[in-house]
Order: C-alpha cells, then sequence, then structure tokens
DNA sequence: CGTCTACTGGTCAGATTGTCCAGTGAACGA
DNA sequence: TCGTTCACTGGACAATCTGACCAGTAGACG
C-alpha cells in the first residue's frame, strides 16, 4: 500500500512511531512493530527513512543536570556588536556551562542558556559569559522551575490527528 | 573495588559512561563494557543505578521538528499577575506547539518556547499564548538559528576533568 | 495493463539481553 | 588485626532481539 503524501512529509505511521518511542525511548523494533500492529520489517523500514530523513536525529541520553551537580539554570539575553553573531557564539560554545544557543530577532540577539553548580558557580559562568568580545549588553534569568520541561509529544499527537 | 564519592555523586566512570552514550546513544550494555574497559554487569549496574537517582531519565528519541514541518521556533517572555504562575503555566501547557516552559526571576516570569508552521501559523500560536489569562505583558522573539544546539557533553567532560 | 513501491509474514544465523553465580580485593568497623 | 560488606570481574545460561534476507500481495501510477 503506497500512501498519497509528499515523501518529505510524516506519515499517520511515522507520527505514531515517533510518539510511541516518545513514550517508550527503550522500546525495540519487535515491540514497536506489535505496538503499531504492523510487521517488523514495515517498523525498520519507517526508522531507517526517518532517520536518513534527518526527522529522528536519534536517542540521546537524557541526563538530569541537577542530579549531576549543575542544580542552577539560567538564561541571558544578550546584545552584540553587528554582524559578530558568529565570532559570539563561537565563544560562547566554547564555555561548558553553556548549554544552548538560539539567534533571535527582538531587542537581543542572542538567547543563551547555562547552568552551574551553585549561586557562585553562576556568577562565574555569567561573567564569562558577558566577558566574551563583542557583547554589548546582557539581561540574565535564573530559572526558578520549569512546569513545562521540554517536549515533543503534544505536537505529535497534533500531527497524528490531523492525518486521520 | 569501592569508591570514596558520596552516593548521591557521579562517580568517574558513570560520567564516562554518560558522556559515551552521549555520543553514540543506540550503544548496547556490552558494547559500552566493552569501551569502557569493564565488566558488562558493571556498566548495567552503574545505568541502573544512575536511572534509580534520576541522573538518567531515559533515551527520549531526538525528533527535528523542523523535518517534521514545525520550521518556526519562537520564544516569548510572560509577565503574569502576581500568584498565577501555577495557573499560567498550566494553561500554557495545554496549548501543542509550546514545547517548554520556565519560571524565572528578572522582569519576565515565564520564559515560553514554542515552534510553529509557518508565519501565519506562528502568530496563531503567539496569539494563543498571549490569549491566556493573567498574562499581563509578552515579548517574543523568533528564532533565526541555533548556533549551539541543546548539549551536555562539555559538561560531562568537565566533570570527568575535574574527577581525575 | 504492466510497473513500481510498500507492506506482510516468514526464515535464518548471530548478537545481545536479563539473570544468575563464585571469586577477588579494597574499605570499613569492631 | 580480623571479619564483613560492597563493587567489580569473568563466566555461564536461556530467551530474545537484530539485521538480512525472501516470496507474495496490493495499491498507485503511467
Amino acid at each position: 500500500m503506497r500512501h498519497s503524501v509528499r515523501v518529505s512529509e510524516l506519515d499517520a505511521l511515522d507520527a505514531r512511531l515517533l510518539l510511541l518511542l516518545s513514550d517508550e525511548p527503550r522500546l525495540g523494533v519487535l515491540e514497536c512493530s506489535r505496538r503499531l500492529g504492523v510487521a517488523r520489517g514495515t517498523v525498520q523500514a519507517r526508522m531507517d527513512r526517518l532517520e536518513q530523513r534527518g526527522a529522528l536525529r536519534g536517542f540521546p541520553p537524557d541526563v538530569d543536570l541537577a542530579a549531576i551537580g549543575y542544580g542552577l539554570t539560567a538564561f541571558a539575553v544578550l546584545e552584540i556588536a553587528q554582524g559578530r553573531r558568529t565570532e559570539v557564539a563561537r565563544r560562547l560554545a566554547a564555555i561548558d556551562e553553556v548549554c544552548e544557543v538560539h539567534a533571535t530577532t527582538g531587542e537581543g540577539d542572542l538567547l543563551v542558556r547555562m547552568v552551574a553548580r551553585s549561586n557562585a558557580d553562576l556568577q562565574r559562568v555569567i561573567d564569562e559569559v558577558v566577558d566574551v568580545r563583542w557583547v554589548r549588553r546582557t539581561s540574565t534569568s535564573i530559572a526558578l522551575s520549569t512546569p513545562v520541561p521540554p517536549r515533543v509529544r503534544p505536537l505529535l499527537e497534533r500531527v497524528i490527528r490531523q492525518m486521520k
């Protein structure tokens, strides 16, 4: 049975597979095929295709930074000198505690997520970030809690819903 | 051989294991034991302990939202009415496109990461977020690029370095 | 009406898993 | 100092899963 969607798009089965893997990442190909009610080869083919297409990047371990001693998270919005985004980003990337950087529109130019062991440590990290050359102005906020942890599930469910 | 560190802390082997898994998440227990030069049972025990301790939450699939059609990412900083954080967070969580919410110190109260299919779609999502009750003021920026994608590796390396 | 593609259901050998076990050595307390 | 405890080793086991095949079937497409 061939499906009608563009090759580059998600298929309902793809979405269901991703959803299943979101809920229980340790599942093997065989178990997935059982749950989805399709042949094992199919699941295997789908996963291969999803990876080739780049939709499924892999299964990185989800490490709890707090449990490793990095209990503090902070966000910094950086304003930087014109045309220095790449430069600044590279220097930020060199800081271990910098866990994520986005270039954005709006008042700020870069949004940085960083972590630290303690308030003193955070001070150090912030200083390191702020001291990066070409950084003009910064505004930092500490994350007090994370009401919604990173998630994809609702989106996948929506995709399935729309597909039906 | 018993190790000297507190039970709640990471051990050098734990860190090396997490690092290994960060680089090649698909690795099985057996392969890990080979790479780390320890017995299989040891790796198995370590992984169990890491999970029990909460340091290793699991292996969620890394789905590329862009490849699923959600090519746009935006961040919103929300200012909300006093004492309504939980309430607002709950409503935000009900929006499929909201992928992450942090409560923060500073001018804003909540930092929201959301995604959308297109500019029009983003408009809709932003409206939904902004229209959440108790939200006073918002400021939104669109993510143009992600110079540093979410990562843990440097942190793990640092932990190992410090341990040595 | 053929061709192509995707899925099914099956097989196969080889690898991996979870689960045991006895033995070793280092740290710890009495 | 002598036991005890704990973590790791290296080995074993059956059960399971994996990757690689295969022929057969059924829509979609020209």
